[in-house]
DNA sequence: CGTTGTGTTGATATTAATCAACAAGTGTGG
DNA sequence: CCACACTTGTTGATTAATATCAACACAACG
């Protein structure tokens, strides 16, 4: 068994670019607090961070602000750095499909479509790194950790997505819900905040509504669904952001279609 | 404009292996059928498949039959040759979702995730050709082509996948045949049988259940609608496994939410 | 202290699922 | 060649789940 750690963002101070999230590159605690660096996928020279951050053009978006469509969006692509996005796809009637949420060190834009027929949107405050498609398909060849990280990202994104297909396609909103509270948990053991103790509690940095076009519900579903998990004794809802998970175990069987 | 092509699968005799679909590698012929090579993914030279063709396995597998899940799956995967194979996910309960159809040139297994919690089966008679995970990881330094080729079926597979989820989130069941239907004629259009003329005809290789499983409806409802559709002379039925998009116009706005 | 955005709950409507029957092929054996 | 079983597809009646419409609660904010 590895020790219990905790990942938080690199900051600015330690040297590290924003951009070192694109490779993984995040900065591990242990509980006793002692900062050690840990690189997830690879050895990272310093230079070759400075060689990334040389193309990364790192912004700040204003939660609620979109940013994917900025310049001619096929040619770019981005990494999230600090706090979540949504990615969606809309119908012309404005029917909206959340297709992720996007956190820390994610991808956005290796699904690359000509049409570019989603967007994405800052949830709170989120800084993202840009890169020009041309100058990174230049600097991948030199950079092999970064391929690696492509593509591994890639086949992760893509799992998320046959999982989620079986989601919006054949769970009802009860197994949904729980599915969407089980996979939060699951990210919020990966990313603790840096003072967490591990508890069985989740954030949703995003609103109801966001949850519901996540889960193909509407918002009223995904309410009454959270309410009556809550009077069932699986979860409590301390404010409308937050939410423990009193039995994981239940929820996960739900979540699965065990129940 | 370029002139209509019509592309088949190549044949044992012309030489060429049937991996060489894997390289996106097939023969495109015109309508005065004088058949030249084709080659989706940059310059293929004839080494290069003798040293793909050694490392893949072909094999038949018969309609019906389940293949992923041969030997340890996460060490493999496959590209399709010939047919059409049903990539799905299940519920303990037996509830199913079709994630995907994959034909000529597709492949199986981008996705690797540890548990490998989805399977694929033989739609009709398919020709695989299966692949050493760790064979191939070796393979992939000399063989630049393969390796784009990976990324952009991964992309293009995430591209659908994004799609898919609007479809299952947000579409009515009405608009969820229309958009099959478009889809299926776009693949009949990529690679329609050598003497068929372009027409909006489509062939439906797969049953009725595998579409409702794909469209994350029952197969009542499949059929329902599809009748509707033929009451209203959006499409002819000549048989089950064959559909006639009558005012294909029309359907594709059914299909994008516009009507 | 009202205004606004967000969340929750209730009543009703609607879509698609379920349950049921039957039709149309398809293959098998007599 | 026909009778039969068996699979697949279609249609109808009813039910159940979730959406829609509506009202209200609550907190943040100017």
């Amino acid at each position: 068994m590895l020790e219990v750690v905790q990942r938080q963002t690199v900051s600015a101070a330690d040297d590290y670019p924003p951009c070192a999230a694109a490779l993984g590159h995040v900065i591990t605690k242990c509980e006793r607090c002692d900062a050690r660096s840990h690189n997830v996928c690879g050895a990272i020279e310093t230079k070759d961070l400075d060689r990334l951050a040389s193309i990364a053009v790192t912004t700040t978006v204003a939660s609620g602000r979109s940013f994917i469509d900025e310049g001619d969006p096929a040619e770019h692509f981005f990494t999230v750095s600090v706090g979540t996005a949504k990615l969606f796809k809309l119908l012309p009637d404005g029917r909206r499909q959340i297709t992720g949420f996007a956190g820390l060190g994610d991808f956005l834009g290796l699904a690359v479509s000509s049409t570019y027929a989603f967007s994405a949107e800052a949830i709170d405050n989120v800084q993202i790194c840009r890169y020009s498609r041309a100058k990174l398909r230049t600097l991948l060849e030199d950079f092999p950790a970064m391929k690696l990280r492509l593509l591994e990202m890639a086949s992760n994104e893509l799992v998320a997505a046959q999982e989620q297909m079986l989601l919006l396609g054949r769970k009802s909103a009860r197994e949904r819900v729980a599915s969407f509270l089980i996979a939060r948990l699951a990210v919020a053991q990966q990313h603790p905040g840096h003072a967490t103790p591990p508890t069985n509690a989740v954030d949703l940095p995003m609103v109801r509504v966001d949850i519901a076009d996540y889960l193909g519900l509407t918002i009223e579903t995904v309410c009454r669904t959270l309410t009556r998990l809550k009077r069932e004794g699986l979860i409590a809802i301390p404010s409308a952001t937050r939410i423990i998970l009193c039995k994981p175990a239940a929820l996960r069987r739900l979540a699965t279609g065990l129940d």
